[in-house]
DNA sequence: CGTTCCCTTTACGCGCACGTCAACTTCACT
DNA sequence: AGTGAAGTTGACGTGCGCGTAAAGGGAACG
């Protein structure tokens, strides 16, 4: 039974709430994301205190989210980053899956550059019509 | 043979199985897309005829998806692809759809490159890890 | 003491993007 | 005429990623 806190990680504690705040996130998603085991905040009696550790996962989370990987996607990625404990095959594997998402990650960035500049293009094209229908309107 | 079919269009024109086929989609998927509005497959009586227009908007669909887009943020896009027959007013609102569009997915972009290169220098350290364990082991 | 917050769990609900029947029609072939 | 393959329109089901009450705990404040 630990009767103190441990001060040396306070400053690195946050609340729900704390987390919220910084990170443009709801308790929910917080409570949901812990359910599937992308995050593990510590407990002080109920309430959830949320470590460094923490707040890089979810830095984490939320850019997988952005680029379309499902939470059970970027928990595999997520293992990758903290498999200091893993085992020898088990951290082979996570390098298996971390090569798998680099080729697909670079595969999209590809594509992403691609799309860019379709969208650049199409872009200026439509500019150049809304000029000329504005001219020939007057 | 119907010697009414226009055979240079023809080609252009596709049944619902060689879409599926050609573009590992599924046909449920396309009539959702069509009900959706980002599709509009022509009618050979109650068959779907897909056109080149069609099989150009799917591929922007389906990377789109890959990218977290909604399909009704897709569907704003696509307006942009084919916006020869808008007004003035609808085109400019489009470009400024385009715009935003545009400025996200450079972000991405850049969220992207970092991304990649934070999972190559993670990489690297879990190979250099399996190797150190691998020799410690022997 | 009661009230106000903030947090908790449990549980049901919802929008999206389809999957999955069910019940046809239409066409090609035998 | 019969059979099968492929297409059609509903209508309901499903998994994901949470939203949203409902019901309650605990501490801080007047």
């Amino acid at each position: 039974m630990r009767d103190e806190t441990d001060k040396t990680t306070t400053d690195a504690q946050m609340t729900i709430r704390q987390i919220c705040d910084a990170y443009d996130v709801t308790p929910r998603a917080l409570r949901f994301y812990e359910s599937k085991e992308l995050l593990f905040p510590i407990r002080e009696g109920q309430k959830r205190l949320f470590t460094r550790s923490d707040r890089a996962r979810l830095k984490l989370i939320l850019r997988g989210k952005r680029f379309g990987f499902s939470l059970e996607e970027i928990r595999q990625l997520l293992n990758l980053y903290d498999a200091d404990d893993q085992h020898l095959t088990q951290l082979e594997q996570t390098c298996v899956i971390a090569r798998e998402r680099l080729v697909d990650m670079e595969r999209r960035r590809n594509e992403l550059d691609l799309a860019i500049e379709e969208l650049r293009d199409q872009l200026k094209w439509g500019e150049e019509k809304v000029a000329s229908l504005k001219t020939q309107e007057n």
